[in-house]
DNA sequence: AGATAAAAATACCGGTTAGTATAAAATGAT
DNA sequence: ATCATTTTATACTAACCGGTATTTTTATCT
């Protein structure tokens, strides 16, 4: 049992019920290895939540990241993010990053600084499609390109959240379009 | 020191922070009294959360039910929630109920499920409400009323929240009030 | 004042947490 | 095969959790 296949046990282990829910010692017990092997290789709890969001990171949510630069357009996008949020089975159980976010003060400072800095390029990410549009006069502005990346961004979260506590997929969809028609009414 | 003023202290301990983040001991020397004595109270740390929610919920959830049945019309309604979400000195670190519902699965089957119950009434507030905008032709409709209703009390609760999470209250207020633009526009 | 009942303080229980020291076992090199 | 190194399992620490049993203090009533 390597580091990397240990990763992915913690990985789904936070990922589908919480971070602040999976001890270490469930960790090990589900890897399958011993505490000290853990503590060899991650050096702390919080390296380990650290580098497991790394995992998650460049494993999931670079495909969001993907979408938002894929210059699609701004329908095509909006209704692609739409589609992650309510349809894509990874999702059924949330977003480990907006766990981790939403239960920020209980993370170790290592992770807790991840978090910021993923944070930050995701609402980037945002702030670079919206602009696009705005370039490319499908989007009318009318407000900050920031103020609304985030708006777009923490609907995408609540969605996602919505779904994760149970919420009917077709209503989430319901309710994540009429956020984000304010963005394709002319 | 008697059982409401215990209340009071647990109430705005768990308020300012976080149920789970709080343990019975803690609050029981932020109250003064014993451990045994709490115990006699409210029966288990179940019960005692659960008191508490009673108490917020007829002290300052009461206030919001009071703004949506206040008859004042749809357009001074919403934008006293969104007064409420963005500036009330008391929705600074948060909602007690959004931080308990957020962490449902840390709760007691008592205190869950008056969670619950909570949750059911507040739609049905946000609910009747919009209903009452759509007789009154203030209100176009276009959806079903327990969607929009559902999608009106989803977004003040991320304002709150987002409010709570140290984001800028003008910030928030242009957020939401972008989210709720959708029930006013012609 | 003295007996009695209620309340409180204290100490304890079993369990779980993150993290580590130690000892046993497996691996690898010569 | 024997020695050395590394990994492992096990056991342990100290702190905290919710909850309780016991004892001490306080208050009340006659």
């Amino acid at each position: 049992m390597n580091a990397g296949q240990v990763l992915d046990v913690a990985m789904n282990a936070y990922w589908q019920s919480d971070p602040a829910d999976v001890s270490v010692n469930a960790i090990c017990q589900m890897a399958g290895i011993s505490k000290p092997s853990l503590y060899r290789e991650f050096g702390s709890e919080d390296g380990l939540s650290r580098a497991v969001l790394d995992h998650y990171a460049e494993q999931v949510l670079s495909e969001m990241f993907a979408v938002l630069h894929g210059g699609q357009g701004l329908h095509k996008t909006l209704d692609a993010l739409i589609d992650f949020a309510c349809d894509d089975p990874r999702m059924e159980t949330g977003c480990l990053f907006y766990k981790m976010r939403a239960g920020k003060h209980r993370l170790g400072s290592q992770t807790r600084a991840r978090v910021d800095e993923i944070d930050a390029a995701a609402q980037g990410a945002y702030a670079a499609f919206l602009q696009s549009s705005l370039d490319h006069g499908e989007w009318q502005g009318g407000m900050p390109v920031a103020a609304a990346a985030k708006y777009l961004g923490e609907q995408i979260a609540l969605g996602i959240t919505q779904r994760a506590s149970g919420e009917d997929p077709a209503r989430v969809r319901e309710m994540l379009t009429l956020a984000l028609s304010v963005f394709t009414r002319s």
